[in-house]
DNA sequence: CTAGTTGCAAAGAGTTTGCATGGCG
DNA sequence: CGCCATGCAAACTCTTTGCAACTAG
């Protein structure tokens, strides 16, 4: 039977705290020195692998850099919209439209293929990094 | 100017032979050593990062083991349609219909952001894994 | 008191870098 | 011959593990 201690109240509460964000383990460690609050990094992985094992949080493993975790919505308010990773700046964006909605449904219908929201990104050019990157000759320009 | 050296050609011959794989940087190390090709790990490594700054291979970064590459298809070609991979068997689906042509389009006019089709990949379970995977009461299963 | 928890330090895996040597052009 | 490429070993990053001290129940 698991225990009720400081660190793992700490830890939950950060991650609730930050619903909407995505965290590397680094960050959480150090938004959790930041609050004062002391816990070992071993602690946070720890803590981290096992609210994973619970299906509690989500863990994206994305790009180059360390994995991200986020605390996963009773919903899946994250497996009901897609990220958009630009790849130039790194910004990550939650993207959620009804057009969105029905890719799921119509590649898990038509593809037979059952998309994870949970696991899935979208690599591109976010609006600031593409204005940037205009006029550089370089052929990732969309042709539309 | 790059020089073309007996390493390079190693390395995109047994890319090519295997452009329906996904292959880590240590399997493609040791099927070159199998092959009696001698290369550095240090190579490989160099050789997949250039062929991927080139968009050449396409790297794919899922999940807690390494990182897997494999040729891009010349070209736009891989441009215009969608990639699903199947994290359980590691299939690679190229899909194509007009729903998903229409999805670039849409997310670049609705959410100013450019997708790389070249980058992104849509990960998920494909029919055949998605069957085996029924009925182990896991959350993953789609709510639609 | 007992068993789960913590955290430092060390180990590991995958990848990158420093630097002297090698080979293409 | 000049410059890029190569490859060994060491450095690095992110994550996991060993183990003794700690603490919730």
């Amino acid at each position: 039977m698991p225990y009720k201690t400081r660190q793992s109240a700490s830890i939950e509460r950060l991650l609730s705290e930050n619903r909407d964000r995505h965290l590397t383990a680094e960050t959480l460690y150090r938004l959790l020195q930041d609050a004062g609050e002391r816990v070992g990094q071993t602690t946070v992985y720890r803590h981290l692998e096992k609210l994973c094992a619970e299906g509690r949080v989500r863990k994206y493993t994305l790009g180059d850099a360390g994995a991200c975790y986020q605390l996963a919505e009773d919903g899946g308010a994250c497996r009901a919209h897609y990220h958009l990773k630009c790849t130039r700046c790194g910004k990550l964006i939650h993207a959620r439209c009804d057009f969105l909605d029905r890719l799921s449904g119509h590649i898990f219908a038509e593809h037979g293929f059952a998309v994870d929201g949970s696991k899935t990104v979208l690599y591109g050019l976010c609006k600031d990094c593409r204005e940037r990157e205009e006029g550089d000759g370089c052929s990732s320009t969309p042709t539309k």
